[in-house]
Order: C-alpha cells, then structure tokens, then sequence
DNA sequence: GTCCGGTGTGTAAGCGCTTCCATTGATCAT
DNA sequence: ATGATCAATGGAAGCGCTTACACACCGGAC
C-alpha cells in the first residue's frame, strides 16, 4: 500500500465528528479534553458519535495548536557504541522509559550521533519536537547543556556537569561518598595496600569516585595507593589490573570505578594466582546485574538508577510546567557486600 | 521560566524569514527543502537570512502539513521489569536507534505498559504521531500486530509470530537452525545424555529453539533429554537445572534457551559438584556480553542483532515509503565455542 | 509580431486542532 | 417587566508549514 492508498483511508477528524454529531468542532474539542462547560447530555452524544466513528484525535494538530508536544528526548552523549554497551546506561533507557509511564509524555530516543556538528542537536530540540531533554552520560567539555540552557529549554542532566551552568538542574549519585564508602570498607576489613582502578577523568563520575576514594583512604591515615586508569570497558579493566599488579605487587585490594573494569580485575587476578578475596579484594561500582553473577559474586556500590531517573523525568516534567530548574538533587548510594571483599 | 515567557522567545517562523528576506513564504520554504526551481541568488539570499535569523523549522507544522512525521515507535512488549532487564533486549533498543542514524528518522521508544487495555497503543499509533512501528519481544497471543496491519499502520515484527498473519513482516533469526546447531554441537563433542532448560513457551523464539534441539538430536539419532522450563530470567535458570539434576543425575549437557538461565544453570553446577564442561558441558543462547565473563566462559548461539535491528528499520522505512511489507526475514546464527563445552 | 513552452515566484487553500470571543437563552434580583 | 449574570455553544482566527495552481516573464520558433 502506498502512501497515497492510506490516505484514502485517512481517520475522522474533529469536523466528521462534529458534523455527524450535529454540533461545532469547539464542542468535540472541550469534550475530548474533558474541559470546560459542557452540558452532560451534549457530553454523552459526542462521546457515542466518538466511538461510534472510532475517532481519536491526531497529535501532531494538536501539538502545533497548543504548542506542546508532550514528548521528551532522552539524549545519549556516547559516539562510542562500546560504552553504548554499558548496562548502566541500558538501565537508564528503561528506567526512563518507565518513568514516564503513565504521564502521557512520551519518550524519544536521540542518539549523540545525530548530531556531527555542535547545535544540530539544540536545533532539533528547538525544532519543537520536544518539549524538554534529559541529557544522560556527558562527558566534560560537552557545550550542549549551556546551550541548551540559554536556548530555555526544559533539561534536566543525569550526573554532575563537570563546570556549573547556572539555571541547570541535574540529578547525581554520590559518587564521592560512594568511593569513600568503597574505601572505608576495604579499610574496614583490615585492608593496608589499596589500588585503584579509575575511570575516564574527563567524567565527573568517575572523577568524584576517585575523590571519594582518597578521601576515604586519607580519613583513615592511609598513603594513596597506585591508580591506573581505565575507560570504563571490561578490558581496559584488565589490562589497569595487570598494570597494577606490576607497580604493586603486593597490593591487598582494589577498588575499580565500576563493575564492567572489575570483572576484568577480577579475571587478571585469577590468572595471577590471586585468591579473591583471599588475597585481594575486590570492589566494583553501578551494582549491575552482573556483579552478582562473577565468581566470586562482585561486593559493589549501589546506586539508586531508577530513582534517579524518576527524579530527572519529574525535575523536567515540572520544568515544562513552567517551574524553575531548582536546586541540583544528590542521590545517596550504598555498598552491597558479596563475596569479594 | 513559564511556559508563557518562553512563547515570548518564540522563535522566527517561515513568515519571519520570508517577510526579512523580502521573498513569500512559499519561496522559504522552497529553499528550506532545496527542492524545486529556485533561483540561485534568491536561494542565496534566503539561506543567509535564515542563518541571520537563526530560522530553525518547525518539525511539528512540517508534520501536519505532509501528513508524515518522520519518527517510528519501537513498541516493547513486556509488562515485567524482570524481563526488561534482558540484555537482549537492551542490545535491541540501542541497535534500532543506531540504525536510524542518519536517516533524519527519530525513534520514540513506548513501554508496552502505556498500554493498559488493548487498543490504546493502536490509538496512539493511529493518532499520528508516528509513521510507523517496529515490535520487539513480542508473546504469541499479542493481538496487536493484526490491529496494526489492519489499521494498514507500517509494521515490522522482530521474530516470528505464532500464527502468520497476511501482510505482516517481521525479521527473525533462525531459531531452529540455533537450536540444531547447539544439539549438533553437543553430540559432536561426544554428549549423549543431553538435557534442555527451555523458554517459555508462549513465546515462538523459545518453542523454535526447542524444536531445532530436538531435531538436532533425533537426527544424530539420540532420544531426547529431560525438559524443564524457564522464564529467560537466572532465577529461573537455577530452579530448571535444579530440577533437571534431580530428574537426571547422570546428565552430561545441558543446552538453555537464552544465556541469563545458563548463568543460573553454571552455578547450580558448580553448587552440586560439578565440573563444567568436564562432567556437564553447557551452551547458552543469544551470546549477549555476560556470556564471555562467566567462569567458565560460556559457548552460546550469537544472534546477529544489529543486523537484525538494520533490516527491521530498513523494512519498516521501506514500508513507509509505500513498499509492501515484502517476504518474512530469516537471519542465520552461529555457534560461539568458549569454555563451557 | 504572435504564440508557445519553460522558469521562477506568489497566492491561497489546506493539514487537524485549540481557544478567544461573541451569541444565545435561561435564571435571578430588582 | 427589565437589565444583569451566567452557563452552554458556535464562529472564526490562528498554530507554522506545504503545495497545487495561477501568474508573469522570458527567449525562441513560426
């Protein structure tokens, strides 16, 4: 069927409705929006004919109307389709995806790549076919949240911006209490010679871990162990382990920047003769489901994803409404203790 | 900011540039869409008055106005979060929305959930605000697929529907040709006592796979093994081979339809003192990245998933353009060997 | 010189909906 | 009775864009 085709079958419109019915277009419109006065019996006419006809209102009229489109973009700043693989961000989609349920707003998946130049992106934003963003997994030198700022579009970030843009709100972990609860812990369990396996400096994630990981260490008097640095990846994980290994050799623990980089610590050790937890202990971070699921079962910091998501889709939701970005929200995390440490 | 003084911002409209630019609308527009006849140093004057002005269209009129919206849904079917967490599934949403890079084409992702009673999903399609819809994971009794060819929406189905329905195309990976292949792969190895954990049946992946296993079997002329049935979910796993360990002690393979319930299966064995894959070999399915970092590493049946997204789009597009919906698609698999077998 | 076929541009009629404003009867106090 | 008030409805002007159609203008064929 072409195009042409399905258009001869095109639906009822408000006139159909409105003819058949024997009343004006503005009576079908108050009675589809349940709004204003309209008389009970007018109401339960329309509502028959509605059904009747099988009509359901056409979105894109309605959002060039009122001038809202109820749809939101989540915009995924990640060209790199293996950090794309990162199941914390996957968790993200679906948390979003989820948090909208219910609310009417629907979600539009804008991949980072759309955008080879800087500013197309704020155009099609500008375009009109959002009414506000969610930015998630941004890295430092990303110039679209001022942008979109100074374009007053509704955003709302998923995690720190590395500089503050005023009049931009955004939801984080506590990254730095997360890499001290990481650090005390390993403290805690009689631990002297703590690595780090660090992730990509240039996010703020992984730059407040690391912090909180100092921070933790010093608090307990202890020297700052050796730090290698990963990308986030499984096998940059290994091969910092490998690299750790060789500068300290006899390093007690480690704590890696997140769960993906552990396993491969994890798998580094094992084949090192290391007995985990034996003889090093091992903490990851984003407590995704395959922490769980190593052998030994990966101790790691929990953070709250859908609660974070939810908050982001509301601090939006009420900044489309006409609120004010209000104040950054930070999400407190925990450490969920399994067999490796 | 209000969503008033935002309107007060309003960006520069067709009229804006065409009145600045001294030309009609209709030129704009012209230009905007470089189609037709237009002189070349009109064309230049707009295009610098644009830029000048900093026109960006509106997507919304644009959409009304040629009936097209140039976005497609990609409508997950699962209510349960549990099954959400799938990485298959993951893999899928990431997939689709790199495949429509490029093609100015966005991608709005719905929760089957939005969808409270049948129909409202069919509406909100209808309502325009879509082109057309892409179907992952759906169950066999899912009648919204023949609601969409009815309603002659653009439709294309991941995997195969339980019952054909006409004019409706779907991609879907060999299944079967799976199934087979991780039986062949097992009796080849000298396995003869082969159990099977399988999907849930409603769903026509997991019957397909379990029917390529059986005749994988039959054709090596083996009988077939104890069945026990899971959800996809590791839980599920665990409890399946629990079972299986009871039914048959002496079991020396299992083959499990997906690779969470694998990874359920791998620990149950371990738990019960065996040794993989000296005494159980095991094959998992779908290959996702968990697969490689389990100890040991599991053998699974990889899904060309990206492929699989890309043809989908590509139909659906296809489709879009007026095409018929064209011949179901049957994507090949293979068999990854690791440690597990 | 007239007629023809292009070309480039403008005019205006939508696309389907919302919403301001005016209109019409009632209802009520005076 | 008379005007004021109010609820219910209709009329009509947009929202910002596309696109058929008409029109003017040009060069060339006759």
């Amino acid at each position: 069927m072409s195009t042409d085709e399905r258009a001869a079958f095109r639906s009822p419109t408000l006139d159909t409705v409105a003819a058949a019915a024997g009343v004006s277009r503005a009576t079908v419109s108050r009675v589809v929006n349940n709004s204003a006065k309209v008389s009970a019996d007018v109401r339960e006419l329309v509502d028959a004919t509605i059904t009747r006809l099988g009509y359901v209102p056409n979105r894109t009229a309605r959002s060039l109307a009122k001038r809202r489109t109820d749809s939101v973009a989540l915009v995924l700043r990640e060209a790199d389709a293996t950090v794309l693989a990162d199941p914390y961000l996957a968790a993200m989609i679906i948390a979003t995806s989820r948090s909208l349920v219910g609310t009417g707003v629907q979600l539009v998946l804008v991949n980072a790549r759309d955008d080879p130049e800087h500013g197309t992106l704020a155009d099609y934003v500008r375009g009109g076919h959002v009414d506000g963003v969610l930015l998630a997994s941004m890295h430092a030198d990303d110039p679209l949240p001022r942008i979109l700022v100074e374009a007053r579009v509704p955003t709302v970030v998923g995690g720190r911006p590395e500089r503050p843009v005023p009049g931009l709100a955004y939801v984080d972990c506590d990254n730095v209490g997360g890499g001290r609860l990481a650090a005390e812990h390993l403290v805690g369990t009689g631990r002297r010679r703590i690595a780090s396996i660090a992730g990509p400096p240039d996010m703020t994630a992984a730059a407040d871990r690391l912090t909180g990981y100092h921070r933790g260490l010093a608090h307990a008097g202890l020297p700052i162990g050796p730090i290698a640095f990963g990308d986030f990846t499984r096998v940059s994980g290994e091969r910092a382990m490998t690299e750790l290994l060789e500068r300290a050799p006899d390093l007690d623990a480690v704590f890696a920047a997140n769960d993906l980089m552990a396993v491969g610590a994890l798998r580094v050790l094992r084949a090192a003769g290391r007995r985990v937890p034996e003889d090093v202990a091992v903490v990851g971070y984003d407590d995704v489901e395959l922490a769980s699921l190593t052998e030994p079962a990966l101790s790691s910091v929990h953070q709250p994803v859908s609660e974070q998501a939810d908050t982001m889709t509301e601090l939006l939701l009420r900044q489309i409404g006409g609120a004010a970005p209000g104040d950054p929200v930070l999400l407190p995390v925990e450490l969920v203790r399994r067999d490796s440490s």
